[in-house]
DNA sequence: CTGTTAGCGCATTCAT
DNA sequence: ATGAATGCGCTAACAG
């Protein structure tokens, strides 16, 4: 490995001049300066990035933790990515395996550390493992979960999001709609906020919503919401809309219900939350919340870079603003 | 922040002593033990893995540097991530953007340093810019491109899989198959190894391809794929097969066929290329290529994990083997 | 089993 | 404008 200090060698300066070409700091005599460029490039020479870190406490470097790394993640991290690249800086993805023990070792001091801010995808913690967060490095928190308040945090409008898409569905003619994926468990997360937002949406219209039609899934996945769907269907219960607590959940139930010979949206009109990309493609397109990605990730950066500019005023709780989009799987205005 | 040297001060120890605890390393009285634990509890110490890093070399992380988060490279990432974790080791993902200059950075010795090792997608570098690549740091190349002999890879059997999905495409009655997403150009692999196989399931039919059915696409989205084959359907040229050069360009082509009132499979029979999640539930569910991510995981891993042990032999180029799974995009059996 | 010595490669501080 | 000294926090190697 070639250091600093055999550039300096071969450059007949000091170290500390090769520094200084280096980081652009104290100006640097132009001879000097071309002399040190030579020997960087004649040796190969880059920085380590460790000890420039263990000396300078700065690694440039933003985490960004999430449970996994497909589809929801992933499309956000790809709206992350820029903005925080934008500041100057790298944006690395680490994953918790939605698994609270590793996601609170990844919010260890230890891995903290080694990064200029994290922001923390969080979906295994509840509000107590949160509480125990301690830390004096920059931290936003994304999700729907509840979070202290000592912690930045931005999440959707998910109550807001889901009444706009139940009250879509209502109006276009459907007035049983499953809330597929939505629960009652009492913690403020986003299946409980959707499902009220479903609610409000039938009181809205002068409905009664049936909690029978309130439709948990084992877990959130497209197989997760495809069972889920089929028992129901096997249930006998009457239905003709579908609102699904994910995209995700939404293609299952898609699938489900062309296995049963059920039509979208004829028969049963379907929409879901998130409007992952896939969405617009899947026939007859899939009428879906817009997750807002893009005001999301700004939001978030926005309260991260603020906190590594050396802010330190009380955290903020963004509530990021959606819209519906309305696609094939709802029928035309009436 | 607290130190080692902090607990071994409240411990009433060396510093050594302390490490030795916390790394298991050599072993420590019981009493001595237990004192250094109650100190590490009572100051609430982390190591700093910075240090350590700097003192040992060695990070304990890897990094999977992909061209975006989402998708193929997401699914993927969750394939990774456990077998590098049963190592010991954390994996971290970089993105380059699909662009050259980024995936150089990526590569570039500075950013190595920071990890043990690094498995890299190939997606926006040719081979020259490969053979650039001297680094003494483990490193395994994933991806359809060229690679120098020099440096590990791994990639899928190409011209197999698209073999046989259009032979199934064949078999199942279709005549006029469209590789969509594919190409002639010499130095995209992905897209020439598939149309080969395209190809050659032609030949082995007894048939010939017709080249006017190799149809590019702008960019390997859905909307890319939807764009051409809109683009194809308008052109007049008939057809009854589409062969998509990946799932998501797939998708793109069932939402040009679907809005073009082509029935699948009655019309046209679709196949694609990944097996992405999705491509089960996406009614009739695509029949697809899977593009083994647990194989193509297991080899890579295996290969970063044997340079990461000190192996120097020479570099190994693995192709992992693909299976055509048969959903209902395609006919049923004759 | 425990402590001492030394230094990983760089950047901050101060001197020249 | 350049250089010398110092130490970030930790662990390898050795001494006791």
């Amino acid at each position: 490995m070639v250091r600093m200090a055999d550039v300096a060698r071969a450059a007949g300066v000091s170290v500390m001049t090769v520094s200084n070409v280096l980081n652009e700091r104290l100006p640097v005599g132009e001879p000097t300066r071309a002399r040190v460029m030579a020997a960087v490039e004649a040796l190969g020479y880059e920085v380590n990035l460790t000890a420039r870190h263990l000396r300078a406490g700065r690694t440039d470097t933003v985490a960004f933790v999430v449970p996994s790394f497909h589809d929801y993640f992933g499309e956000l991290a790809d709206h992350l990515a820029p903005l925080v690249e934008a500041e100057g800086r790298h944006l690395v993805l680490e994953r918790t395996s939605a698994n609270a023990e590793q996601e609170m070792e990844a919010l260890s001091v230890a891995r903290l550390q080694i990064y200029d801010g994290v922001l923390l995808s969080v979906a295994g913690l509840d509000l107590e493992q949160l509480r125990r967060v301690r830390t004096a490095k920059p931290i936003v928190l994304l999700g729907e979960r509840d979070v202290p308040d000592h912690l930045n945090h931005v999440r959707l409008a998910n109550e807001s999001g889901a009444h706009l898409a139940t009250a879509h569905l209502i109006e276009r003619g459907s007035r049983r709609v499953v809330a597929l994926g939505c629960s009652f468990d009492g913690a403020h997360m986003m299946t409980t906020d959707r499902r009220a937002g479903w609610e409000h949406a039938y009181r809205d219209a002068g409905l009664t919503a049936d909690p029978a039609y309130v439709v948990p899934v084992s877990d959130y996945t497209s197989l997760g919401g495809r069972d889920a769907m089929l028992d129901f269907i096997a249930s006998g219960l009457p239905f003709d809309g579908v609102f699904a607590v994910t995209d995700i959940v939404a293609l299952g139930a898609l699938s489900a219900l062309a296995d049963s010979g059920l039509r979208v949206p004829d028969d049963v009109q379907l929409a879901g939350f998130d409007n992952l990309d896939m969405s617009h493609f899947i026939p007859p397109g899939i009428t879906s919340v817009d997750a807002n990605h893009e005001g999301v990730a700004e939001a978030a950066v926005g309260l991260l870079h603020r906190q590594m500019s050396g802010w330190t005023g009380p955290a903020e709780h963004v509530v990021a603003p959606v819209r519906l989009v309305v696609r094939g799987s709802t029928r035309g205005g009436a």
